[in-house]
DNA sequence: TAGATTGTTAATCGATTAACAATC
DNA sequence: TAGATTGTTAATCGATTAACAATC
């Protein structure tokens, strides 16, 4: 059913899946059970049967799922069969530390443009990327046809940052500062906040 | 109730909460409600109101919860009430990124030791930590009485550094790598993955 | 008192898991 | 054929939201 509403969820769990396959297909294993699967990633196997049913019949009965054939479809329903470009604003340590994940990033995603606002960072070349002025941002946005930006800022400067990505166009924003951005609501933003997450996981010490 | 099971969601907002809380506090608010929270935080007020509520009658009718009074009371359920020590492996620009933030934690979380395997990383200073051997861990992680961990080396190394974490007594993990790690079951495992998130933000683009 | 807002119960909604016919 | 495993339906479980009496 290619029209039904998938939750947040299942897109969370798809990425996962394909590193797992990403890895067994480097080892040269041709198929995979949802029970296999459901073993290493800690997960239910009939979840993990449902969350790919939603998008086709990808499995064999009695078999089970063929690695590669598997890792195509599931970097197509992420899209990540073509290249995306993502912007980063901020190149403070964390902001640099992300760019040189860039080789991680192999499956279509890449950093291509990096900002900062502060003259003392303009300039500075991280991973062969040259950091330019935040004042460049919409023009260079815009001409690589950046789709997803990343903010890498002090939380107070994130929301103008995620107002600037708004205006550029970039159609998707990861927030890694520690503050609820406000954007228009047809746009997509996760948050991905280390102190939130250390803090929770404070609360199951004993 | 205190002996109930509070599911793992509800234990994700209350650091969002305590958040907002302190900047509420800082322009010195006195009370709000959840209706304000609710807007601010893009949450239901009912589902705030029950969180809050697993834990205590923290709010005043007609009134509102005192914010100052909210942020005691969540610091405590969280138990940033007192000193937690946390280790950090993995001296990479992501771990160094990381050290920086020490200042953000002020909520009585606080790096208190950084450790890499590679001989040209140990004896670095990042924020006036020492970078220490590895094999140093177990014995530097139960003299500061570290409780929890984080991972911040490749993927390939991630199951190791957490098997040495697991022996030196840590409570809990924040894993970085991207990669499935694997501890008994009574520890606590949370995954901050770049990759991951970013794959599943593409999925929402056009 | 009138208005506001909590704490909590009941209703709704959604996600996970179990079970099994279909079939490789 | 016998064994394995999918895709999918039904059952269960859990989380969110609505509604409202209690009360500040």
């Amino acid at each position: 059913m290619k029209t039904m509403k998938i939750s947040e969820a299942v897109v969370r769990r798809l990425p996962v899946y394909l590193r797992f396959l990403n890895e067994l297909s480097k080892k040269n294993v041709q198929t995979v059970s949802s029970q296999d699967l459901g073993q290493k990633l800690d997960l239910n196997p009939a979840q993990i049967r449902k969350d790919l049913a939603y998008f086709g019949e990808f499995g064999k009965k009695g078999i089970g799922y063929d690695v590669d054939y598997l890792i195509e479809k599931i970097r197509q329903i992420l899209k990540l069969d073509k290249i995306i470009p993502v912007a980063l604003v901020g190149a403070g340590n964390l902001g640099r530390a992300l760019c040189n994940y860039n080789a991680y990033l192999k499956d279509n995603m890449k950093i291509v443009a990096v900002f900062d606002s502060h003259e003392s960072k303009i300039g500075d070349t991280i991973n062969n990327l040259k950091v330019k002025s935040t004042n460049e941002m919409k023009a260079t946005i815009q001409e690589l046809k950046v789709r997803i930006g990343i903010i890498t800022v002090p939380a107070a400067e994130a929301q103008q940052v995620a107002n600037q990505f708004v205006e550029a166009g970039v159609e998707a924003i990861l927030n890694f500062a520690p503050m609820i951005i406000k954007v228009p609501s047809e746009m997509r933003v996760h948050h991905a906040d280390f102190t939130t997450e250390l803090q929770s996981l404070a609360y199951y010490l004993d």
